[in-house]
DNA sequence: TCACTAGACAGGAATGATTCCTACATAGCA
DNA sequence: TGCTATGTAGGAATCATTCCTGTCTAGTGA
């Protein structure tokens, strides 16, 4: 979802984050995709209109912008890690194929419970369900009969 | 669950691993815990039997049992990659505060289904849940009431 | 039992995402 | 408008993991 900077700049605020040119640009390139981008990606596309941008200020920033709860980490297997602008309670369909991210909402997943006799004294705070399969274009590409690798 | 050598090698052979000291050793040492150690724990462990272990070969062991469905690997958010020698269907829950992950087993969350709607021609193979929280121990600590970190 | 060979092992070097360090720049307040 | 806490750029450092290479050995066939 494309944000204007009156929009970023509110939400900022309202999370107590110090409003500059280059979150502003990093928290942008995020809202306008669902794609899952990595730290990589953003700093490659901010880059093109702030050239001077640094590496470590999208790494910087993410860490911000994730403490804040405007940003959220998307760790999928032991790869790379991914980013998501959507900070609603969703879930995540992953292609083993090509990698790529799909979000899942349905409250139905949103309630699941673990049997108490198995909660073990532990306070549960949320949880996380990640499915894993091949998208349409992996199975034509005959990715979809391959073995699952984990 | 403590396994006898034997046991090792019948696992090894009916899913075509090559049984050698080294793996012998790493698997059994996985197989005894229900800590879910990381690669590094295992090489220690490992190397008070085994002083010439390289902490390669356990990298490389890890690798060939898990492509052999003998060990899961388990990814907590961006951190050291960890291991589990359960390898049924299972799910975890994490403790925000100490790092642990407890096995949840739980034949109703082996069920979950994407609403048909939002699947968008993927051929789905399984999925896994993650609950996350804190264990007895840290909210006794006090860990409990911290704000959860990302 | 023996020799052969594909595959495994050890150890060290390389990789690469991420974090740390530091000097300079700037947002936001007084 | 000036001050100061905080952010930024750039380079160095970290460290889990992988790659490379020269030995070694499990498992097989004779």
């Amino acid at each position: 979802m494309k944000l204007d900077s009156q929009e970023i700049e509110a939400r900022f605020r309202r999370h107590a984050v110090r409003v500059t040119r280059q979150r502003a640009a990093i928290y942008a390139a995020l809202a306008e995709t669902t794609s899952h981008p990595t730290a990589e990606d953003l700093y490659r596309t901010v880059k093109r209109e702030h050239p001077m941008m640094s590496r470590n200020t999208v790494y910087y920033t993410l860490g911000v912008l994730r403490q804040a709860g405007l940003v959220q980490e998307v760790n999928v297997g032991h790869e790379v890690a991914r980013f998501d602008g959507n900070v609603t309670v969703h879930h995540h369909l992953i292609c083993l194929g090509c990698g790529q991210i799909v979000d899942v909402m349905d409250d139905g997943l949103n309630h699941l419970a673990i049997p108490s006799r198995q909660a073990r004294g532990f306070h549960v705070l949320g949880h996380r369900v990640e499915f894993h399969g091949y998208c349409a274009d992996c199975q034509q590409a005959g990715l979809g009969a391959m073995e699952r690798r984990g």
